[in-house]
RNA sequence: GCUGAGGUAGCCUAGUCCGGUAAGGCGCUGGCCUUGAGAGCCAGUGGCGCAAGCCACGGGAGUUCAAAUCUCCCCCUCAGCGCCA
């Protein structure tokens, strides 16, 4: 949520910011959201100036009655009071419901930084890293790949729970919390705090931490319940503080998120092929950050830094993307995708999502910075990023290390946690 | 799920029975005093508004000239019980 303080002290900076997106609705938004706030003001003006009439009047018929004296004309007017007041609030309750809409609606102020762009192919690459690999040539798409060799079952899962689910084995199991493990173990060495969250969150909360289309887009609700499947522990991270005062003197606070993941994404992309690229449900080592305002910046280097170093110790090739004005979401200021090399496929595609939320996030969940008890007006920065997820990830050490006599040779930072071995062996199905 | 107790400012609490417009403490800020960021004393300390002022006691509706207070509905938290890996 923008700070209404900026958009009534300096709308033209806003509104040009907002214009970067390309996205004309919101600055048909913006433009009611002006005159919204002021017929707001207005209306609440207008009931306020009934009330103070009605309070003493109030006290003058109280006065009056104790005094003994007569009191018909003061309750003549305080009769007439009330049907006034009630249509006043009436139409500023509307105005104050209908600014809040608008407000919740508007997306973040783009940080200068970001590139201009009309949609996900203006991206801006700012960065390669690694040598591609070649996968063997007659390497199947890992949905196949994996189910000829009992690794995998996608079928099943489909008739059982529908398309976008899956069922891992066997060592794959393994690999994927090595994966995880790996990921974790890096995180709370550079200092960062392990969390399991809720996996479910509340509407209030959740309507803090993200767009309000993902209500219908992306999340699965509970069945008779206030309760959504987080769709990353971003989510619950981020509400972890909400409403809440923090102490600037323990900022940075740095959280590592590892929870499943469930997301419905009808509204995204086309079908992509069978297996375990994109599902509805996965597994996610998150970096989360409350910091101070101008810390951010940094800090959200330091995120994509840490994500490069995880894919530079597995081996794998990538490229950083600046996301361009037209492609960022509501909630981030600035964000960087980390894409990953995928030899079969021979292209590079989405591993990380690195973003800067600025005050945006924070300040929809009501959180402020103070010093020891002291409420302060100043609102931290949030941001947050992909460590790994799973079983996407495995996909891309799949393609980038499968061999052509049938293993998959594991990067040497995983052996550790698969065992000590060099490699996984894979059993062979009868046709 | 049942029973009970609760939800008041950054935090803790009084007020609720009996309606008259939120008392006090802590913390924080400023001032006085001081060798002093200590003690003591004084003042300030939520949101909106240029201001007068209005709003704010979990949320909503109602009664009333007037609601933290009375009535109804809902939400949440805690405790005990029940169920349970």
């Amino acid at each position: 949520m923008l700070d209404i303080d900026l958009i009534r002290s300096d709308p033209e900076r806003v509104r040009a910011n907002i214009a970067r997106r390309r996205n004309d609705p919101y600055l048909a938004r913006f433009a009611e959201l002006l005159a919204v706030d002021r017929d707001w003001r207005k209306a609440q003006q207008e009931a306020g100036d009934i009330r103070r009439r009605r309070n003493t009047v109030s006290k003058e018929f109280s006065e009056a009655k104790k005094a003994g004296a007569d009191t018909t004309a003061l309750r003549r007017e305080a009769d007439s009071l009330p049907a006034q007041l009630t249509e006043l609030e009436a139409r500023e309750a509307l105005f104050e419901q209908r600014r809040r809409e608008l407000l919740m609606g508007l997306p973040n102020l783009l940080d200068d930084s970001v590139p201009y762009g009309k949609d996900d192919t203006e991206n801006q690459v700012i960065q390669e890293w690694g040598e591609k690999r070649t996968a063997p040539a007659d390497l199947p798409p890992h949905g196949e790949y994996l189910e000829s060799h009992g690794l995998g079952d996608f079928e099943r899962a489909r008739r059982n729970s529908g398309a976008g689910f899956y069922y891992l084995m066997g060592p794959l199991v393994q690999l994927d919390m090595a994966v995880q493990r790996l990921a974790m173990d890096m995180l709370v060495q550079k200092g960062f705090t392990p969390v399991i969250p809720p996996y479910m969150l509340r509407r209030a909360p959740y309507e803090g931490v993200t767009d309000l289309a993902d209500f219908e887009n992306v999340m699965y609700r509970i069945e008779g319940e206030d309760l959504y499947l987080i769709a990353t522990s971003e989510h619950p991270i981020a509400a972890l503080h909400m409403g809440e005062i923090l102490d600037e003197d323990r900022l940075p606070i740095r959280l590592a998120g590892i929870s499943p993941c469930f997301r419905k994404e009808i509204g995204g992309h086309g079908v992509d092929q069978k297996g375990a690229f994109r599902v509805h449900q996965f597994q996610k080592i998150e970096q989360f950050v409350f910091c101070a305002p101008e810390d951010s910046p940094k800090i959200h280097e330091e995120l994509r830094t840490n994500a490069e170093e995880f894919l530079q110790r597995l081996g794998i090739a990538y490229r950083v993307v600046n996301v361009c004005t037209g492609d960022l979401g509501i909630v981030a200021a600035k964000k960087y995708d980390l894409e990953g090399w995928f030899p079969r496929q021979g292209k590079y595609r989405e591993l990380v999502s690195c973003s800067n939320c600025t005050d945006y996030q924070a300040r929809r969940l009501g959180i402020r910075l103070g010093k020891r008890g002291k409420p302060g007006k100043v609102v931290p920065h949030t941001l947050n990023s992909t460590m790994v997820a799973t079983p996407r990830a495995l996909v891309a050490i799949i393609e980038n290390f499968a061999t052509t006599d049938g293993r998959i040779a594991l990067p040497e930072v995983l052996r550790p946690y698969m065992g000590g071995v060099r490699d996984i062996t894979l059993p062979t199905l009868a046709p």
